[in-house]
DNA sequence: CGGTATCCACTACGATACTG
DNA sequence: CAGTATCGTAGTGGATACCG
């Protein structure tokens, strides 16, 4: 755990477990469903496993997460945990808007999107949806992402499978999107997304992911400056 | 500000400012009305000044704080904190219980206890509360709180005037009470804090602070373990 | 898959003294 | 009152390789 704060004050107490580096990322982790070490570690891939590791078993020693059998789940404590990553979450939406070029990592954005794809949206039978980012890394510009209305696979080389719809755009625009800070109408609208694929599939495909679960969040209202229409 | 974890998570991002050590207790202190650079120092004294102020500039530069004057603001930003402040004093109070001894500052808890005051309930006049803590160092013992129904000092040595109330207590004790761990009226009754004075003040006494923001959290139901009554 | 082992660079932080 | 200046060290965190 970290350095004490030697206060009494219960943020104080709460911040000597969570204010170091990585630990309420793994939670967020925990909380959107992960539960092996290197299923955890996805969602943290600059994060070396050996921090990963002392960092689970600090929340096990504090009572947040219990491991059974290489699982790493949470206790109610953890559990309990959603509202301040929520608060967290929401602030984040709201006021931390500009992104660095280094915080647009295409495998975590897919990786993502699988999380959130509604089952219930998606077609019948196999769906190839193929991301191109043209302007990203040659090792990262092209993403297929396996869709039926059971399952949803990441591949990030080529599957071989026909492909339905292929999205192009700036991975930013994509993530964009994906927080909530563009709609998807707009930004094909404005030609900064590109959909090609039978009509039906290129209408269809907004309604396939959730988005992040804060895209919804309203943002605060700048004069001058229009929020994306829904 | 903090290394960049290089994601676009929302959560992320708040984290590259916030998790940096004693950031989100300036950002508390801020929350409960202080201003001034010494101001805030009180209730982070074991701080560095030169430390303090680097992040209240960091807080300035990430837009959450707004400095007029040797006054330090929140900004709407910084206002918008206080869900992430509460979350994790919520958490805190009800899943980090135990304190330890260097935890036990009995100013920080006087200071506290003086933000707290409320004037409605504070008898006609001049009160002095004498605070004794036979359990702490030499030059923690004693500590007074000159009340009126406008005004609360707290005085770390005699201010002179006739005490009102004497309470005798461990500072664990108080400190208990203070953040609702313990009821005044359980820890009269078992003898662990004494009061000393006119009925009509030693009865009043417990109704002049509203004691924590958070002493009121509902606390996890163990077994076997009763709740302390109100 | 689920981690350890090792090593180094860095820098954040703490302590203390001092200044306008 | 509102901060700077200086300095040393502990220890975090990053990278990489390796193991059961």
């Amino acid at each position: 755990m970290g350095a004490s704060y030697y206060q009494f004050c219960p943020v104080a107490k709460a911040m000597e477990l969570l204010d170091e580096r990585w630990t309420l990322l793994i939670v967020r982790e925990l909380l959107s469903g992960s539960e092996r070490f290197n299923e955890v570690r996805r969602g943290v891939p600059r994060m070396s496993p050996t921090l990963l590791a002392k960092r689970l078993n600090q929340l096990v020693r504090a009572g947040v997460v219990e491991k059974r059998d290489d699982r790493y789940v949470l206790t109610p404590a953890g559990e309990e945990l959603r509202p301040v990553v929520d608060a967290l979450a929401v602030w984040g939406v709201r006021w931390i808007g500009e992104l660095g070029e280094r915080d647009l990592d295409p495998k975590l954005l897919l990786w993502d999107m699988r999380r959130h794809v509604d089952p219930a949206a998606v077609p019948e039978g196999r769906t190839v949806v193929l991301f191109r980012f043209p302007d990203t890394a040659p090792g990262n510009r092209r993403w297929w992402l396996l869709l039926t209305p059971g399952t949803a696979d990441v591949c990030d080389d080529d599957p071989g499978h026909e492909v339905s719809v292929t999205v192009t755009a700036p991975l930013r625009a994509l993530v964009g999107i994906w927080r909530g800070d563009l709609a998807w109408a707009d930004a094909v609208r404005a030609g900064t997304v590109e959909l090609e694929g039978p009509e039906r599939l290129r209408r269809g495909l907004p309604t396939w992911f959730t988005l992040s679960p804060y895209a919804g969040v309203p943002r605060p209202v700048r004069a001058g400056v229009s929020a994306p229409s829904r």
